[in-house]
RNA sequence: GGAGGGUUGGCAGAGCGGUUGAAUGCACCGGUCUUGAAAACCGGCAAUGGUUAAUCCCAUUCCAGGGUUCGAAUCCCUGACCCUCCGCCA
């Protein structure tokens, strides 16, 4: 949410900035209801004011033994008026608050202006593709080849765009998570935390899902109110919701690994085979809660840290900022890392990560107390993938392929594999 | 699933339907004292919104939402969460 004062003394040039990205304000519809709420909240609280000092004469009256009668006839009618007015206020108060909701971030001025994907901005690559003397396969085929991965048993199981993953795979699989986990906690300073896979909806509203993207989210039946969680974004920067910690605690930095369930809406069509868009995958999220003044720096360092696993893995990537036209919701400014997947010939989102600035703060109420002036004020917030580990198992099978369908396991994963250096078919 | 208790400021913890935004303690900030620190003593110290050049001032907020009342932290209803006991369970 952008800070309210923006709408109201710098409309204009909040909707310049918000056009950047494609997205077009309601001057009009705003003002109006400005004016309205402005006025109409004065007269609530001169009404307000009125009942309260005329309800302190009574109090005093009676205690001093006098008739109180002709003072209650003062008030009388103005318990309607007042509600009336409180109504009326509430009624405004809310409608423009459901309106800023709607209203995405603003994106920072680095960000390259632009309306999709083709706009965004390549910053650096990394790594050189593998020239190979074979024609590679894309991990559909090496997978269900080596026995690791099937798709058709996912589908008789749920439906559609869901994995089954068998033996050294599965091992492999879970071998990333561990490294990943090693490698934020031990070089990269963060604070692994377990969280849950079901959240509320305020959950959902503090970091931006909703009220304006339920129809990417998996809701749970009955009156709940819960969902699964599209990624550990959400229950791990809820961890800050109504919350005001110590300048001297921060920055505090978590990673976490979790299963994201996204229903994918829209998506008909795109990326229908193999593991690439699933409904259900592994991540690990690295979450920061920064001082405002350091936000900028610690987007480079959290990128850096993604960058890191890519790197030990030595998987040949790119970075790429986001142009404003394909920017997420409540993001500032965001690097995408693109993963080289020979299969498809091409590099492919494997992490994102983000600056929110205080867009998600202030739904969250997320604050630090200042050290110089005591007060609370709105904390920065950053996340990243690091990675997403079903496509980084996609890129691993694609970049380390061999001529005959076998797979090198990266020398940093050895150890998580009881020293194992291929995946290759094996007679059951 | 059953029974009972609870939710008040950064934290702990009082609060009779009437100048209660809320006692007290801790923490924090400023001062006195001290070579310095500690202790002691004195003073200050909620958030959000409106208005304002700023202060003043005004309003709202004691888990959330309704209700009673001239007036609600306090009474009533509903819900959420926490705790204790019983049952069940990994």
């Amino acid at each position: 949410m952008l800070d309210p004062r923006l709408l109201r003394s710098e409309l204009e040039a909040t909707a310049a900035i918000l056009a950047r990205r494609g997205f077009s304000l309601d001057l009009a519809q705003i003002q109006a209801l400005e004016e309205r709420r402005k006025s109409l909240q004065i007269d609530t609280q001169a009404l307000q004011n009125e009942r309260n000092t005329k309800s302190k004469a009574i109090g005093q009256a009676k205690a001093a033994g006098q008739d109180i009668q002709p003072l209650l006839a003062e008030v009388a009618d103005l318990g309607d008026k007042l509600k009336a007015a409180e109504e009326a206020l509430n009624g405004l108060q809310d409608e423009l608050l459901q309106i800023s909701l709607g209203i995405p971030n603003l994106p920072h001025e680095s960000v390259p202006e632009g309306k999709n994907e083709d706009d965004n901005r390549e910053e650096r690559r990394w790594g050189t593709p593998a020239t190979l003397d074979f024609e590679p396969k894309d991990h559909v085929d090496l997978g269900t080849a080596l026995g690791g991965l099937d798709f058709e048993a996912a589908a008789r199981i749920t439906g559609a765009r869901f994995s089954v993953i068998h033996g050294e795979m599965a091992r492999l699989h879970r071998a990333l998570i561990q490294f990943m986990l090693d490698t934020h906690t031990q070089e990269h300073g963060y604070s692994e935390v377990y969280v849950p896979y079901i959240v509320n909806s305020d959950s959902l509203r503090g970091t931006g899902q909703l009220p304006k993207f339920s129809a990417d989210l998996f809701a749970l039946n009955g009156d709940s109110g819960f969902y699964l969680i599209p990624t550990a974004e959400v229950p791990v920067t809820n961890l800050l919701r109504d919350q005001i910690v110590e300048d001297a605690d921060l920055p505090r930095k978590w990673v976490a690994h979790t299963p994201c369930f996204r229903s994918e809406a829209g998506a008909y069509g795109k990326d229908v085979r193999g593991m690439i868009r699933q409904h259900q995958f592994e991540k690990v999220e690295l979450v920061q809660a920064v001082r405002p003044e350091d936000s900028f720096d610690a987007l480079e360092q959290l990128t850096g840290h993604a960058e890191a696993i890519l790197q030990k893995l030595a998987l040949p990537y790119r970075v790429v900022t986001l142009c404003t036209g394909d920017l997420g919701f409540s993001s500032a400014k965001t690097y995408d890392l693109e993963v080289w997947l020979p299969g498809q010939q091409a590099y492919r989102e494997i992490s994102s990560c983000s600056n929110f600035r205080d867009f998600q703060a202030r739904r969250l109420q997320a604050r630090r107390r200042h050290p110089d002036t005591g007060k609370p004020e709105l904390l920065h917030t950053l996340n990243g993938s690091g990675l997403a580990v079903g496509r980084t198992l996609v890129a691993l099978l694609e970049n380390y392929q061999q001529a005959d369908g076998s797979v090198v396991i990266p020398e940093v994963l050895r150890g998580y594999m009881g020293g194992q250096e291929r995946l290759q078919r094996r007679a059951k």
